[in-house]
DNA sequence: GTCTATACTACGATAGAC
DNA sequence: GTCTATCGTAGTATAGAC
């Protein structure tokens, strides 16, 4: 904590991350084709031009904002399922999934949307020639948060305390249970009478997911609660 | 079956249900800001022009092909939930919702993509002046199905067959799951390893889905398989 | 690092001939 | 009912002055 090196080191956002935060919100407002970079420009308090001195294009811009948000959800899943959790019985992995994954999406109020729309949307671009570094980085992460549901649904269902279920139906289940909450905007404000971001809302609604999971999957000779 | 009657009715598809084709299959793909009519007209094979002929905006083209596929989906909820099914137990209805939910969105492969954008996409306009006619519709549609989903959850927690569970998010919850897996696209394509509309994925889906809803909802004890 | 100016393409939509 | 031509705007991106 010398005076030094915290001068001033949370102050002062470079244009750089001016412009991820500002597409970050607009991205997952409207997408990638619903956004002008003129918006962009303007909301950043920029020239259009400018945005390329700090990016080569808008993808660029899309897969360094998107790369984001997945590494902030990454960190939650892993804590929920890897390292020290990974010894933990399945039943207690699958909660501990369910409420990771509220808090990641929970954490910003962009996660879910621009998350939502990465795994459903094939490319939203008109002609990608071939994969970027950004957006190989991407799927990795995607792929590595997948790969860690399926392996928890085995786990359960090879110690017993899942039932029979299908892997993959039973991974498209979960992800779309948890994402679209979070992503329904309007629609789950009327639901839920508010916003789904409130403290009470996702206190909530960690316990519903947890608990629907919990359900869901666990046989219940082998519940715990 | 008189001849007169049935001569070509089934062919010869005009310009209009062309152009909502199209539409549907575009706009599911890349949604309203990610498709051009330049694009639109090309595949039906006409000029540009020529669309507003049959329609007066791109808005009015879009909301039309939402309705279709809102109404096609409404009928498979109203089979599952109301008319003759309304005297069931919510047992029963819940697990004719999940199937006919798969039905539902396995008829078309349009149907989950266009439905999921709809469902929390704001608004894909720009700046949307007033709700339409058609716009209004398509709302109703909407809601008339998310209610019919939460008189089904209140109606099992009020006779005791399903948990007390919170009425928003287990809407949000099963909507998220059922939309989003046939909404998945290559991801999904991937998990399954396979088509996510054949025959074999769908009759896997309409048994995976209806019992993760009961293990879900229904108490142990009430529970009937 | 930001600006003005510009290039070129595409957008949604309209007018009017056929 | 379809066409060509055109309008005005906005799209992404580049060049070059400051």
């Amino acid at each position: 904590m010398s005076p030094l090196q915290t001068r001033e080191t949370p102050q002062a956002p470079s244009s750089r991350d001016k412009i991820l935060d500002t597409c970050e919100a607009l991205f997952a407002r409207s997408g990638y084709a619903g956004v002008g970079l003129r918006e962009v420009a303007e909301e950043v308090g920029l020239g259009k031009s400018s945005l390329f001195h700090h990016f080569a294009s808008k993808q660029q811009i899309y897969y360094e904002v998107l790369l984001r948000v997945l590494e902030r959800i990454e960190v939650n899943v892993a804590v929920a399922l890897g390292g020290d959790a990974a010894s933990l019985s399945a039943t207690e992995r699958l909660r501990r999934l369910g409420r990771g994954l509220v808090d990641a999406l929970a954490e910003h109020p962009t996660s879910a949307r621009l998350l939502l729309r990465a795994l459903f949307e094939v490319e939203p671009f008109p002609h990608m020639d071939e994969p970027t570094a950004e957006s190989r980085a991407c799927d990795a992460v995607l792929e590595s948060m997948i790969d860690a549901f399926g392996r928890l649904v085995l786990d359960g269902i090879a110690s017993g305390e899942f039932r029979e279920v299908s892997v993959p139906d039973t991974t498209t289940t979960m992800m779309g249970a948890a994402v679209f909450h979070f992503a329904s905007g309007e629609l789950g404000e009327s639901l839920v009478g508010g916003s789904l971001y409130s403290a009470r809302a996702v206190a909530r609604r960690r316990r519903e997911l947890e608990s629907f999971f919990v359900h869901a999957l666990v046989r219940p000779d082998r519940a715990t609660d």
